[in-house]
DNA sequence: GCGACAG
DNA sequence: ATCTTGTCGC
């Protein structure tokens, strides 16, 4: 039995407007603080790689906290059938993502996704969605911003605020020295500055989390070996 | 009307 | 997201 329910894909919005109400349906559920006695003990990164005939595989690495070593992982291959739009991305990599996650025998005491958690046009970025959907702390880390902020020190650990219409919805992390920060908002079950730490813990070596580095790299690999299968083998 | 717009 | 060469730096 799984740790989570499956997607209700009947249910699924397929339409931009199904898609916002959604959202702005599913938003008062999140709930931004860290449960008293959380523990990340294991971090997944989640990520979706895309091809031109509309295929895709999503991965998910699960790390240990302590060593930031991969203790599991799991892929998925779907079609895309909802299109990439600014401020749905949820909807276009969701479905694929729940099914990898699905084949994780054991929940992870974190999901970090590569996107905005509540610093999102209507507050509810993938992060969100996903947290409400698996019950996992989520927290969002994104390579842009979607908001106003003002530069961060050039030192790693140096952060200053997201607005969005002057509400504070996350954070310009810088994780490595002198490079571009990272945006950090929280997703689902877990407090800003908890979200902050478990990016920084993530990152001794480069910009972008080790569990995203990771994520990225099986999603992509999987890509190439599905196509390849497809098009150019065993004839 | 014009520009901006996670991945 | 994806398409792509060289290049600067540790």
């Amino acid at each position: 039995m799984s740790w989570f329910s499956p997607l209700d894909l009947a249910s699924w919005p397929t339409t931009v407007e199904s898609a916002m109400a959604l959202q702005d349906e599913l938003r008062p559920l999140v709930t931004p603080v860290t449960p008293p006695g959380t523990r990340f003990r294991t971090m997944a990164g989640l990520d979706s790689a895309y091809d031109d005939t509309g295929a895709v595989a999503t991965a998910v690495v699960v790390l240990a906290a302590g060593t930031l070593r991969p203790v599991a992982s799991a892929v998925a291959h779907g079609v895309a059938d909802f299109p990439y739009v600014p401020g749905l991305l949820a909807f276009r990599e969701i479905p694929a993502t729940l099914a990898a996650l699905e084949k994780l025998v054991s929940a992870p005491d974190l999901l970090v996704c590569d996107g905005q958690g509540i610093a999102h046009p209507r507050r509810f970025g993938l992060a969100c969605h996903l947290g409400l959907l698996t019950g996992v702390p989520t927290i969002g880390v994104a390579k842009t911003v979607w908001g106003d902020y003002a530069e961060p020190g050039p030192q790693r650990g140096a952060a200053t605020d997201i607005t969005i219409g002057g509400a504070v919805v996350g954070r310009a992390l810088r994780t490595r020295t002198g490079v571009k920060p990272v945006f950090v908002s929280v997703g689902h079950r877990i407090d800003l500055d908890t979200a902050c730490a478990q990016v920084l813990a993530l990152t001794p070596r480069y910009r972008l989390p080790e569990t995203t580095r990771h994520a990225d790299h099986l999603c992509r690999a999987a890509l190439r070996t599905a196509t390849g299968n497809y098009s150019g083998s065993t004839p």
